[in-house]
RNA sequence: GCUCCCUUCGUCUAGCGGUCAGGACGUGGCCCUCUCAAGGCUAAAACACGAGUUCGAUUCUCGUAGGGAGCGCCA
């Protein structure tokens, strides 16, 4: 079998979103599964939307996810020269001809055959005309599509589908503006880069055939073809800003893993078997294009905050200690006035499910203890509560200050007080927290620090009143 | 309007002619328990509809309905 060859190839009009993503990273693991390339293209021949700042935003987008290309990437602006000359290929071939219709011609043309019901086209006035051209105009080039027959498809996820040539027109490749269309650029750039497999969305399926024919005039084999069915919105309507989060950055911003997006984007449209968890080897060992499944998906965050979660478990807190600190600035914490933060990690990631939630309960540790939730206080700081804080205090202040140390010295002082290791531990994580709920009471306390931890008991007993 | 695509629990999906229609997220209950979680067990929850083909259709075919895409000198 030939190298495998696949390409992404965005249009810079905006951020790289969620459905963008998972179309380059179905691209990514079809290379890497064969051993092939995986190649960025931008098509940015829009120069009216294309910026610079989505550029930069999609490629930052793929270096987070880890999107390594192996090729380029390429960008068509600076492919103008080749596209002219293939176009011009064309025309002197017989196979695309110039066009000098007004664009008002053509939305007369349009306007009345959408009147008379019938499918908007181009009707191939100059197609075989010899006529001197009008002065003045600025032509495009159209390319000849075939009058009859048919164009299969044979889609590696939608199977065989028949376009009859009837149905298509003569598309414009050359724009009166000196420019490449897009329909004609990929099929260029596609051949030139030699990509054995085009792997987008599926709303590029009605471009296909036509793209297949200018293939045949160029005298190329057409790659194969997958389109990949859409990612929705929660609602089922298209995916947009008024969902939140769309581009990928943000979820960066919001505390997910790299990884624990790819994991619920690879199984967006794509299954194997009942397995829910993949790492990266496995992805690429297991995906293929066949795999997938024909209908729209929802984007459904529960899911996308369940596997993070799963990461932030399972993963190494080391590894994820650089992003924790990340997380930590963000709010304006200094990483470094408050405990480790693999402690922090570790003490948290079953209660969270996102690093920056992880980070907004970890504030407690950094900055000193001043508010006191009412509840809290009335239902744990009572005087009967002055007792075992004092005990807690005495075993605390002699105690070997590891977790599994402060935990034997609450053990023992509950012990001594004839309770459940309850009755000591309510009242005290109302002292190191001013709030019922935090991580289990001996790393609540440990986090802490040893001289933190005993004034905020002095503080609470103060409150015991 | 025309062409093409899609349709299994609320959501993501398994299924590839015969299954009690399976798993996961979420939701409810129980257990565990120093709070909250996490974990374990458990429950409710789906084949859009109608014809055919067949001994037998979630599965194959054709319609209908409902979604989506394309029909640009956007990509």
């Amino acid at each position: 079998m030939s190298i495998v060859r696949t390409r992404f190839a965005p249009s810079p009009t905006g951020y790289l979103h969620v459905g963008g993503a998972r179309t380059a990273l179905f691209c990514f693991l079809e290379a890497r599964r064969h051993g092939g390339q995986f190649i960025l293209r931008v098509e940015d021949t829009d120069r009216e939307r294309s910026t610079e700042a989505a550029v930069q935003a999609i490629l930052d987008g793929m270096a987070w996810l880890g999107l390594n290309h192996d090729e380029g990437p390429f960008y068509q602006t600076q492919r103008f020269d080749r596209y002219r000359q293939v176009a011009e290929e064309l025309v002197a071939a017989g196979l695309a001809y110039r066009c000098y219709c007004s664009k008002d011609e053509l939305e007369a043309m349009r306007a009345d055959q959408e009147a008379r019901g019938l499918k908007p086209r181009y009707n191939g006035f100059w197609r075989d005309r010899k006529d001197p051209p009008p002065p003045g105009v600025q032509p495009v080039i159209r390319f000849k599509n075939p009058a009859a027959g048919e164009v299969v498809v044979d889609d590696r996820v939608r199977g065989r589908v028949v376009f009859d040539n009837a149905e298509l027109d003569d598309l414009v490749i050359w724009r009166s503006d000196d420019s490449p269309t897009y329909n004609f650029g990929v099929v260029v750039d596609d051949a030139d880069m030699r990509i054995t497999d085009v792997i987008r969305g599926d709303d590029h399926l009605n471009n296909t055939p036509r793209q297949i024919n200018i293939y045949r005039a160029l005298g190329h084999t057409p790659p194969r073809f997958a389109h990949l069915p859409m990612i929705l919105g929660p609602d089922g309507a298209k995916l947009s800003k008024r969902h939140g989060a769309v581009s990928v950055l943000a979820y960066r911003d919001d505390g997910f893993l790299p990884h624990a997006l790819l994991n619920y984007l690879v199984r967006l449209g794509w299954s194997h078997g009942d397995q829910e968890i993949f790492s990266m080897a496995e992805m690429t060992s297991l995906f293929s294009a066949a795999d997938v499944n024909h209908s729209a998906s929802r984007f459904d965050v529960e899911k996308l905050r369940w596997l993070n979660q799963h990461y932030l478990k399972t993963l190494d807190p080391g590894a994820i200690a650089p992003e924790l600190t990340w997380h930590l600035q963000q709010l304006g914490i200094d990483p470094t006035s408050g405990p480790a933060v693999e402690d922090l990690i570790v003490a948290l990631r079953e209660r969270v499910h996102t690093l920056k939630e992880l980070a907004e309960r970890a504030r407690v540790w950094f900055e000193p203890l001043t508010t006191y939730d009412d509840a809290a206080v009335a239902k744990h700081l009572t005087p009967a509560a002055a007792t075992p804080l004092t005990a807690a205090r005495s075993a605390l202040n002699a105690a070997e200050w590891t977790v599994a140390g402060v935990h034997r010295a609450l053990e023992s002082a509950a012990a001594e007080l004839g309770v459940g290791l309850g009755k000591v531990a309510q009242p005290l994580r109302v002292a190191m927290t001013g709030t019922q709920v935090s991580p289990s009471i001996d790393y609540t306390v440990y986090l802490a620090g040893k001289s933190a931890a005993l004034a905020r008991i002095d503080a609470a007993l103060g409150k015991c009143g």
